[in-house]
Parts: structure tokens; C-alpha cells; sequence
DNA sequence: CTGTTAGCGCTTTCAA
DNA sequence: TTGAAAGCGCTAACAG
């Protein structure tokens, strides 16, 4: 990499002198700047970043901590991130921590050490699981503006990001009922994340508002362990429901084949509604209905939330640094063939 | 963030006697290290990344350049990249092109500024197209680590981490073959890629070891622009195939999905298999036979062929510099209940 | 055993 | 109009 000092060297002026040129800086005369410039592209020059960092404090970097890279979800909002930040002027420093406490621990270690001006996070399973937080409070003492999204905690006093997820699913719930459906099924994997409990929440309300009651036995909740194609025609069988929403991807395609392999027909006898977008709505044919989380948006705004306040710590704006706002994504309901599209 | 220079007036002591203390110095004596160690981790001292990545000429950062981190295949990549960085002590920054040139060169300059030891990258389908590696060639001066993998090209000299697509796809034909079918099909949406090629290469050339000639028509080429489903349904209704070879992962769920609407048994009369992981099997019923292209080794290893070449540029070590390796990965079959399992 | 000094690459007063 | 010097946080050679 060559540097200011070479240039300088080269050119027989000052370092000083080199960095102001290229800064156009009034001080320096015409001639010099022309003079620097020249050199400067013709040995393509550019500016060390880790040396701007330690000078002007300030690393242009933002990190970010996510649960699972391999689940689409988080992926499709770290594309939004990438997306904003970039407009912005942030690169991105990414850590993904398979749902582990210590992952996150450690994440959060290593971006307390200088390398961002502030991080957003969706924490993990294990995180919220264990019920522990004390990680997450330390850093926020560190005044480091920090953003939740997706999976937050309200133990936590910062900027969040969110989908109604309640409201979500007893939309969704409602608009079956319209449809004439009077058998709605329900189907879990995530049921000790907050995000599955709001879900599931959404549909029992939904459902005693319209039925005046509630059948525990429409909705399935599937853990990592089992078999999830084996519990699932169970449940379509014993249960007889016209309808499912799914609070996860993967259940949502996988009831459609199952349904099919049954025998029944989509959407007339099963309607299917599943979180995704519609790319996994291509894998399955009819194609599932998608509520779509608008991942892409959920990254994007985490962004410039954290770009807000990062600029208000810097610029000393009037923001007044102590409220906090949560933001709330309206999620899309997008018809596949496996809903009435009436 | 707490600094050195702080911890050393709060001790009454000089700063690079509080350094010294913190890593250990033998100059240093037990009582001062004891008493320096207890009040950093008091304050919860950690050294500041940036000055030391200045102060070293080193950043511990990898970049990692890649067309898409939606597709399945990249984002799994990354999570090998990740694992493997981690292990060598490495944190990666990430730039998702979206298959363009201009991003691929934006992100190569931004990694030219300093703030990475080392890149691994695979090149954009733009890139591809357009024959252009103008700023691959200039990177590659600047003495930076740089390791390719999946799109690569020979027109750049670096360590590089691949399949053998067209082994791969010969294989399969073979066992296909094997197993009795007679009407091997091969789908693709990727023509255009290199990998694409080889991938169309191995099954010409198996198909024409195996029958003695080749028919054309066994070969479906779909563009961006088709409807999937469409083209596929035609194809297999046309052709009268008895088995498919998917070139990408999604195209494989769909004939699966298209298959048993056209009331066709799988895998008895049409036997399906597909680039993909065991994750994707998941989509369909019956589940897909994949090949598994083990992105996390690609990843993983290419970490570790770039974090050879940075120790070797590092600590000097004797490895010739000139010499490249071009490691190829195995990719393994993973039968579902798509394939018969004889 | 501890402190002073210089330097990584850059910007920014302050002097000349 | 240009240059010298200090400093961001850290380490390491050299003095004391």
C-alpha cells in the first residue's frame, strides 16, 4: 500500500502538505494540488482506513449479529443491511452465532474492541432461552448505539425492529374465516421464541373472537426432534383442518406435499399459509401462500435507525439520546395457489 | 473504551509499562503485573483492534467478496468461511455483489484500503460475461492474499477452492444409468457460468460413453425470464424422461412437485436429482436426491489456503510464492426417496 | 524493573 | 503557501 510519506518523498514536499492537496485543501496552492493528484492516481493512491479510524475515532463499520446465516430470514435481512449500509458508507463486519449464548457473548466481546460505531443484533435461542441478558446490558453501557431486531428483549433499553407478529397472524387468521373456512389449523417449530408465542397468540385470539371458542388440538407444535412430515399428516388427518398456517417456512411446503400426497386438493379442501417469501414459494407446487416479514425492509430500517443515532453521538444532535423507538414493519400477505384468491 | 494510557495514570505507572504488564513481559515485575491485570480487568480493558491492526500492519480481517448471499449456496459457504475464520482467529467482512461488476470492483477497492489481510471471492456472473478481470489483475499486484472459489477463472494466478463439476455430473449419469434408466435429462438455469458448462459437459459426455451418441433434446436450458414451472412440465411431458439431472437446487424441487401433478411415480418413473443440501430435500415429497456440494468445506478451506499464504507472507516462510494449488472438494449424493437407493 | 521515545498513516493546529 | 509537530492507542527498542 503506498502511503502519504511516499508520495510526500517523491514529490519532495511535506506529508502534510500531500494530505492536504488531496483534501483540497485552500491552503495549498493550485499548482501543488494538481502537482499531488497526479502522483496520487497514477500510483493509486487511497487512504488507509484502520489510520483514519484511529484518528478520527470513528471506523465507519457496522456490526452486525444474527442467529443463523443459513436460515433465509436472517440472510435476506443482512441483505438489507448490506443494501442501506452501503448507501450509507458503512461496510459490515457479520458474526452468526448458531443460536449460542456464547457465541453472542463473544461476538459482542470482539465489536466492544473498536472495530464498529455500532452494531445491530436479533439474539439467539439460547440467549432467550436462559433468560440472560447481562452481555447485552454491559455493551449497552458502552455507548455504543445499539439495534435490535426480530428477536428483542425489553430488558433492553434501545432502538427495535420488528413485524406485529400478533397482529400478523390474526389478520391472516381472519381472512381464512372470511373465506369460509371454519377449521383453521396452526403449526410451530419456534415455540419458545417470543416471535412463536405472539404467533400463536395472534391465532388463539383470532380464533375465540370468531368462533367464541378456542380447540386446543388446531394447533401443532413440532420440536427438533421429531419428524416433521410424519406429525404433520398426522395432524391433517386426525384433526380434518381446511386450512393451516404455518409460523415457520419449511412447515408451510411441507404440509402442501403432504397434503397432496394425501390426496386432498389445494386450495380447495387445504388452504396453506405459510411465513417465507416468494422464492420458497417456488418449491412447492401449487405454490404455498406467503406471509411475507419483509426481511429486506427490517434490515434496511435497522440501518438507519443505528446510522440516526450514531450521527446524533457524533454530531452531538438534539436527539434526545435516552428515548427509544420500536419500529413496526407491516408484513405482506402474498396469495399463492394454495389460498382462495377471492 | 477504557485505554492504556489511562490504566497508566490511574496506577501512577508509564504506558508501556502497563503494556508490557498485560502481555506477560518477563521485564516486568510479578507484584506490578498483578496489580496492572486487576485494575484492567476492573474496567474492563481490552485492547483497541484498530491501533494494533495500524501498529502491526495486520487486521485479522478476511474479506469476503460473493455474487449473492440469497442463494442457499453462497450463504453456506460463508457459514464454513465463518467457522473456519473463527478458528484461525480471523473476523470476516462481507460484500454480497449481487452478480455485478461494478459492486465487485467497489468492494475489491474498499479492500485495497487496508482493512483486510486477505480475500477469498467468487466472481460475479457480470464478470463472467463480460470476459473482464481488469481489477482482479490490479488486486492481485498489490501483494494481497487472494483466494478464489466456485467462479473462478485462469485468467487470475491464486490458490483456488472448487468441485469437479463435470466428474460430478458424469458420476451421476453413470449411476442413473446404472440403475436402469434410459432417459436421463439434464436441467439447467445457469448456462451462462462456467460451472454451468462443465456441469452440461459431464453429462454429454457420460451420456455419449454410455449410449454411444447423444440426443439434445435431454437437455433443457431455462432463462431468467421463463416460467419454471412451464418449461419443466413440457420437458418432461415431451421427452418422455425417466430420470433428471437438475444443474441448481430449485429446478429439482419443482420437477419433483410438477412430476407427481403429471400423476408420474417417483422415483419409480421418474427418478430426480439435484444440486442442493439435505435442508432443501426437505421441500418436497418425496424428498429430493442431492448432490451435496459441501459449501462449508469450500469455505472452510479456503480459509485455510489464505490463511497459509498470509502466515508465508507474514513470518516469510519458505512456500514458493509462485505456486498455486487448485484444491478440489468432493461433493457427495445424497439419496432421497427420489432416487432408487439399489 | 520501569520509563522514554519513536513510529504505524493520517489529520490538524500552529509556526514559518 | 508550506512545513513541523502533536496525537489517535498501541508496542518495542533502548536507556536508565
Amino acid at each position: 500500500m503506498i502511503t502519504l510519506k511516499e508520495l510526500a518523498k517523491e514529490l519532495n514536499v511535506s506529508v502534510s502538505t500531500v494530505s492536504k492537496a488531496l483534501n483540497d485543501s485552500p491552503e495549498i496552492s493550485q499548482q501543488t494540488i494538481e502537482k499531488v493528484k497526479k502522483l496520487a492516481s497514477e500510483r493509486n493512491y487511497s487512504p488507509n482506513k484502520i489510520a483514519l479510524s484511529l484518528k478520527n475515532n470513528r471506523t465507519l463499520t457496522i456490526g452486525v449479529v444474527i442467529p443463523d446465516i443459513l436460515n433465509r430470514f436472517y440472510s435476506t435481512v443482512l441483505n438489507g443491511i448490506q443494501e442501506s449500509a452501503d448507501r450509507h458508507g458503512y461496510d459490515i463486519i457479520t458474526f452468526s452465532t448458531k443460536e449460542s449464548l456464547v457465541k453472542e457473548m463473544d461476538s459482542l466481546q470482539i465489536f466492544s474492541r473498536g472495530t464498529v460505531d455500532g452494531i445491530i443484533i436479533a439474539i439467539s435461542e439460547e440467549t432467550i432461552n436462559k433468560n440472560y441478558f447481562n452481555h447485552l446490558k454491559e455493551f449497552s453501557l458502552k455507548n455504543i448505539p445499539l439495534v435490535m431486531f426480530d428477536r428483542v428483549t425489553d430488558k433492553i433499553n434501545c432502538d427495535k425492529v420488528i413485524i406485529d407478529d400478533f397482529q400478523t397472524i390474526y389478520n391472516e387468521v381472519e381472512n381464512l374465516y372470511k373465506q369460509g373456512r371454519r377449521k383453521i389449523g396452526f403449526i410451530s417449530t419456534i415455540h419458545d421464541l417470543n416471535v412463536g408465542k405472539f404467533r400463536a397468540n395472534g391465532f388463539r385470539k383470532a380464533s375465540f373472537d370468531l368462533y367464541g371458542f378456542f380447540d386446543k388440538n388446531l394447533i401443532l407444535k413440532i420440536s427438533k426432534s421429531d419428524d416433521k412430515h410424519v406429525k404433520i399428516k398426522n395432524f391433517i388427518k386426525k384433526t380434518g383442518v381446511d386450512s393451516v398456517i404455518s409460523a415457520d417456512i419449511i412447515c408451510g411446503v411441507i404440509t402442501i406435499n403432504i397434503a397432496r400426497s394425501l390426496g386432498l386438493n389445494i386450495p380447495r379442501q387445504l388452504a396453506v399459509v405459510g411465513f417465507g417469501d416468494k422464492t420458497i414459494s417456488d418449491y412447492s407446487t401449487p405454490r404455498l401462500s406467503v406471509i411475507e416479514q419483509n426481511g429486506n425492509q427490517i434490515g434496511s430500517r435497522s440501518v438507519d435507525l443505528l446510522v440516526d443515532r450514531m450521527n446524533s453521538k457524533w454530531f452531538g444532535l438534539n436527539k434526545n439520546l435516552n428515548v427509544f423507538s420500536t419500529e413496526i414493519i407491516p408484513t405482506n400477505s402474498i396469495p399463492g395457489e394454495s389460498k382462495d384468491n377471492t
